[in-house]
DNA sequence: TCAATAGTGTCTCTAAGACACTATGAA
DNA sequence: TTCATAGTGTCTTAGAGACACTATTGA
């Protein structure tokens, strides 16, 4: 049977959250003119390896190099597609907003909510792909530095709490979050402060390549709670 | 191109953990007579779903029920297979010993250890997906009841400890280990206590059913650690 | 008798959560 | 002047780690 690859590729715009949408040409067989993840088949002729081919789709159906990129699941059945079987690799991306413009026409960024209250349906199972790879955005943002590729690489400490706020739904104390972004050692100081309305914003630098880091505890929200996965 | 299945099945002996061996047939056109992971292709007419099917190949190839499956990853690439590009969905399932003999004769139980040491090599990039398999569940047992699918369904506690530190590969303290057990609340205590060499041993027992449980923080080890995924 | 075993008591340490506080400049 | 903002001080609390301790019984 044949294997596609989906991405769920996602910025940060103001105090959103966005998903990059592609829409399918308007003659397609299944869901024609419907928008969609943007996503493809893996080409034996010209990728070496799942990953190779993820990065290849995504450059060619939008034109962008994702500063992230991570499998979430595979799945595969007998109704997600009405042409029978079909099976998906399903991927999580991340992108900077000043990295993230497209130029490529059938291709538009839509706010995660959009999505999720069905005023904007996608083909497919595509809403539950979506599902899927936000929460395992908003799992890893409790004990991780994921969300940081959201960020721009120069960005201000309160800005990238916004960005955490933004992607586990609920605020965060500012202490504990200077504390732990700090103690990971991924921002370095570059030294400059700026003036806004309160004491100079102290902005720090990130390596676009550099690693994940994990904390040892989870920030927030409800603990101990029984998962199916 | 075509998908298979292939499934990292563990149980725990004595103080070993074994994972679950097919020996392929002496005619089969790769490796031969070797030694590797159950697994198999998907089966469009057979199949529902890939966790179905999951399900079907393992009855098929050892005639096995695991108590507990999960997706790992999906590896697919031009070099796996000398047959070219191949693709495979990985999964780890567990199993407790009293449900794991298997009557087929193509099949053993085989210390992992054997496997890491390459003393028993085995086919295809097998011994890279078993890797991959057990960094899975020794990461989760670092914050779940995960194994807990590898004990019997009535147990004592220093026994349970016991499986987590095989896992882990490191001793854990008793303390701690007995308070975020008990604390996670998938433990009954069957009011059964059992005269050892101390103390009476108090048997708990748990539904094999039940749901994995998550902790807030992370037990023993190297904490904040950078990791690549 | 002695060592292995199951289990408890209790202290320390770390990091999260909570809240108050300062300093600053834009509206 | 007022208020939004960046940042610090410090107290409380939960749970992990460490260690000592009891009680019991098989070898």
């Amino acid at each position: 049977m044949i294997s596609t690859i989906d991405t769920v590729l996602l910025r940060i715009a103001g105090h959103e959250l966005q998903v990059l949408l592609w829409q399918r040409p308007a003659d397609s067989r299944a869901w024609p003119g419907a928008w969609a993840l943007p996503g493809g088949w893996v080409s034996e002729d010209r990728d070496q390896s799942l990953e190779q081919a993820t990065c290849r789709i995504l450059e060619q159906k939008a034109g962008l190099k994702p500063d992230y990129i991570e499998q979430v699941a595979t799945i595969g059945n007998r109704q997600r597609d009405p042409n029978g079987w079909s099976m998906t690799v399903l991927h999580l991306a991340l992108i900077r907003f000043s990295a993230s413009e497209s130029t490529h026409q059938d291709t538009r960024w839509v706010a995660v909510d959009a999505v999720r209250d069905q005023s904007l349906p996608l083909a497919f199972d595509h809403a539950k792909l979506l599902e899927k790879a936000l929460e395992r955005l908003s799992t890893k943002a409790r004990y991780s530095t994921l969300p940081l590729y959201l960020a721009e690489t120069e960005l201000k400490l309160p800005e990238l709490q916004r960005i955490y706020e933004i992607v586990l739904g609920n605020p965060l104390h500012k202490r504990a979050f200077r504390e732990r972004i700090l103690s990971a050692g991924v921002l370095e100081d570059t030294g400059v402060r700026i003036q806004g309305r309160g004491s100079p914003a102290t902005i720090y630098r990130y390596q676009p390549d550099c690693a994940v880091r994990l904390f040892d505890r989870m920030m927030q929200g409800a603990m101990g709670e029984a998962i199916d996965e």
